[in-house]
DNA sequence: TATGGTAGTTACTAAACCGTAAGTATATGC
DNA sequence: GCATATACTTACGGTTTAGTAACTACCATA
């Protein structure tokens, strides 16, 4: 879905640091754009496509739909259909993204610590 | 040094992203493309700009100037420079950056780990 | 028959990002 | 006098990403 020409600097660059580094690929994974902030909503109880857009409010549609697509193939969240009128979809985190919580959680405390020290100058 | 458009879109979501959520803050000072590599870089002892060539291959001189500069006015790094010839720079982690160690390495092990459970698919 | 609600998809365009290649300055060594 | 070394800077153009707006399908309700 990134839609990438696979002849392209950009593209062997990013591959090589996702391949012999862990870390970057795990930010391929759930640090792009309104990822993290999917994530966050997803940690609070919002399971549905019409609640996140609503949550997450300058997200257009297109967007939200592509990275929950990524985040399902990339195995953080899951997708069920319920089959009623109007239709019904629910996403829900799986143990891989739940295992990313404590993870958010620091980051998110480091970056308040970070905004403050920027402030200061 | 990210050229944005004051006016753009873009521009405002990011603004919105970072100002009401801490750990998108801290997506955008550590988070994008060559950083991360620079950083643990940093951590394993390494503080010239040439080592820097040399340990991250695939790295244009251009890019990695520019994330240094983002990295130094964002207060992760420090840059002194040595007044000799050849002139020597050095850059080392403040304690923010530091303090952001932990972190990567958690990340990191995270990112191993979601590698074996793509894999296995 | 028209409206509303869910959950999208698509084409188009604007914006941002990245890589290449060439150039800068200074001094030392051959 | 030319090459080498360090640490950059700049112009240019291609690549990639993001946003807008319009459109789809289904059924229920008024």
């Amino acid at each position: 879905m990134p839609q990438r020409k696979e002849n392209s600097v950009s593209f062997e660059n990013e591959q090589a640091l996702e391949t012999d580094c862990p870390f970057i690929f795990a930010l391929s994974l759930m640090g792009k754009r309104w990822k993290p902030a999917i994530l966050w909503k997803m940690t609070e109880g919002i399971h549905r496509f019409g609640e996140m857009k609503r949550a997450i409010p300058p997200i257009s549609e297109k967007m939200l739909t592509q990275h929950l697509r990524e985040l399902e193939t990339d195995g953080l969240i899951t997708r069920t259909i319920y089959p009623e009128m109007p239709p019904r979809v629910e996403y829900a985190l799986t143990n891989l993204g739940l295992s990313l919580q404590p993870i958010l959680e620091q980051l998110n405390t480091w970056g308040e610590k970070a905004k403050k020290t920027k402030a200061k100058k």
